[in-house]
DNA sequence: GAGCCAACACGAAACGTTTCGTCAATATCG
DNA sequence: CGATATTGACGAAACGTTTCGTGTTGGCTC
């Protein structure tokens, strides 16, 4: 690989002036510019990143870490982040966790010795003093996404779970629906709590009370759906519709309703949150809340590259991004 | 950060010596160790990856690139190839370019300029004078998966396509069916050839002669397969299977079955590569075969590495990585 | 007891950049 | 026209490592 020494050797100037012109740090003469760049492309040269980084004691990797990346979500999330960070001249490193808080905290240690200039968290938010450890580790700027953490010192964009899970509840409403089986997640995870909120103060605002016995909580795996399901359907009075917040909720509900022989929409309807619909062409095709991924991932890269470029400071951040309803064939009208 | 200076200072030793006893790359007496080693603990010392890497000329960054990470099979890769990577203490670079051969070569130039030590491709594979200038682009150990390229000087892991396309062909024999569909993708990509190849020479093993007024090629996206079974339902002697050779082509036809109110397997059969079934619980789930990704990307991750460090040299080596069919039910007996 | 060799410790150079300070030459001002 | 900026170019130091070569010590052999 050529250096700067060759380049500088071609153009017959020194290296401080092949640096200048590069770089536009100092003024170069019209004539030494031209040698300079004339020589850049004759030795086909590119600058070497990890000098760059070691002398200016930065770098211009920064790490994403998710639960699980094979999940829609994340690998949406993933593409959109890669693409918003090599636009800024940025690029990623990637981790993946099992939603493992010990394995996301090695990772993020990881992370932080191979010098990234921050982080990007999907944090697994659960464990023994979580908020306290994360907390510790993280050295560099970060921002959290999806899963937030109240109280925290960092940047989060986040959906509006309160406003999804209103419109999702009023639909439900609006159909007749009124014996709605609510799953809920992992108590403490945001996402979770504030969905169920949504859905606590929409039937409120209805003036329609909410059947505890059709809460489910701590459902946060596909087969804990899959009982749970099977379960609530067995009730003398089952649900007419069952919420799901998320597509582990919803893979692990279809299993369980076909495992009993019930049908989505006329033996039960379903709607989910978490917009990712396996797929067009396979019955019944899911109303769900559709999530702005994109904007997400946008949001979170500008906002991490301003902490660390020191362009933003101060008080963290919270973005909510805007979800809409996507009506499709799972819910129907009482 | 501390550095290794400080470490040095605390233990009252010579940078020299810390790093020997870091490393083990020179002997050094008990005591010192012992002082070594608790000032690195004291300090809280990791050695900066960007100098080493520097001082020894190599990286420990390795980059994925692939057509779309959004694609479970791609981010079943990314995962597995991540796990595999940070065992070895490798980390991973990764884009993803929208199927786009020009995307992927200023990628590959991406990545280089930040000195990744290898590149793990699933090549696009088409374009104009595609071999030829992926080759000239690629100046570290590359290794590819999924897509082969005939007579390149890189290494490849794939599955076996050919004997793969058998077991479906053969399977749908078995139950009864002799017009069959095949859905090919766009030529040239090795896959699509291979799987073409074996469904060819498993009819032709069973004296059943293909129905090329079945057969419909460059059909490599969603939409293509949408239309191509439009037209293949609306034949005079219409198919009793469809094969699909990948999950965009399995989409679209399933999309457009439904469009045109036909029910899986009742009207028609279907199967599937790309062992990726959107989800169980939804109607129909899809008898298809099942890839070993976690395989390929082990297989993948060993031979980059074997290459990087020299331990490999010479031809380039081909890996098949052996697949296996899964029944469910979207097949059905004639 | 002289001569060797191994073990141990260290200073200094090197990796490829950026940047600070210096210096000469030219332009600007009163 | 002399003093003072300004422009343009460069040498050398620094970032945090690894590694080469040198040197000192002590133990071993004859």
């Amino acid at each position: 690989m050529p250096t700067i020494k060759d380049v500088a050797r071609i153009a017959k100037v020194s290296i401080t002036t092949v640096s200048a012109t590069i770089n536009g740090t100092a003024p170069v003469s019209e004539e030494l510019q031209r040698r300079v760049w004339a020589a850049v492309e004759e030795a086909g040269y590119h600058p070497n990143p990890l000098a760059q980084n070691l002398r200016k004691g930065i770098s211009t990797t920064v790490g994403l870490i998710v639960p699980d990346i094979a999940t829609p979500w994340a690998a949406h999330l993933a593409k959109a982040m890669q693409t918003a960070l090599s636009e800024r001249g940025y690029n990623m490193l990637f981790a993946s966790n099992e939603d493992d808080p010990e394995r996301e905290l090695r990772e993020i240690d990881l992370f932080s010795s191979h010098r990234v200039a921050g982080l990007i968290i999907a944090a697994t938010s659960h464990g023994e003093r979580y908020m306290e450890r994360l907390s510790e580790s993280i050295r560099t700027p970060a921002v959290l996404v999806d899963r937030i953490l109240e109280g925290s010192r960092f940047d989060a964009v986040t959906d509006d779970n309160l406003l999804g899970a209103q419109l999702v509840t009023r639909y439900l409403l609006k159909l007749g629906h009124r014996d709605i089986a609510f799953l809920v997640g992992r108590p403490g995870i945001s996402p979770s709590d504030e969905r169920f909120g949504g859905f606590q103060s929409a039937m409120a605002e209805a003036g329609i009370p909410v059947r505890e016995d059709l809460v489910r909580r701590e459902v946060y795996k596909q087969d804990h759906a899959f009982s749970a399901v099977q379960q609530l359907m067995t009730r003398a009075s089952p649900p007419t519709a069952i919420v799901c917040i998320n597509i582990a909720q919803l893979l692990g509900t279809m299993a369980g309703l076909k495992n009993m022989g019930l049908r989505v929409p006329q033996d039960v309807s379903v709607i989910s949150f978490d917009g990712f619909h396996p797929a067009e062409g396979w019955a019944p095709s899911i109303t769900s809340l559709s999530q702005d991924i994109a904007t997400t991932a946008k949001q979170a890269a500008e906002l991490l590259l301003a902490r660390i470029s020191g362009t933003l400071v101060g008080e963290p951040r919270l973005i909510r991004v805007q979800p809409g309803l996507k009506v499709r064939e799972s819910c129907r009208q009482i």
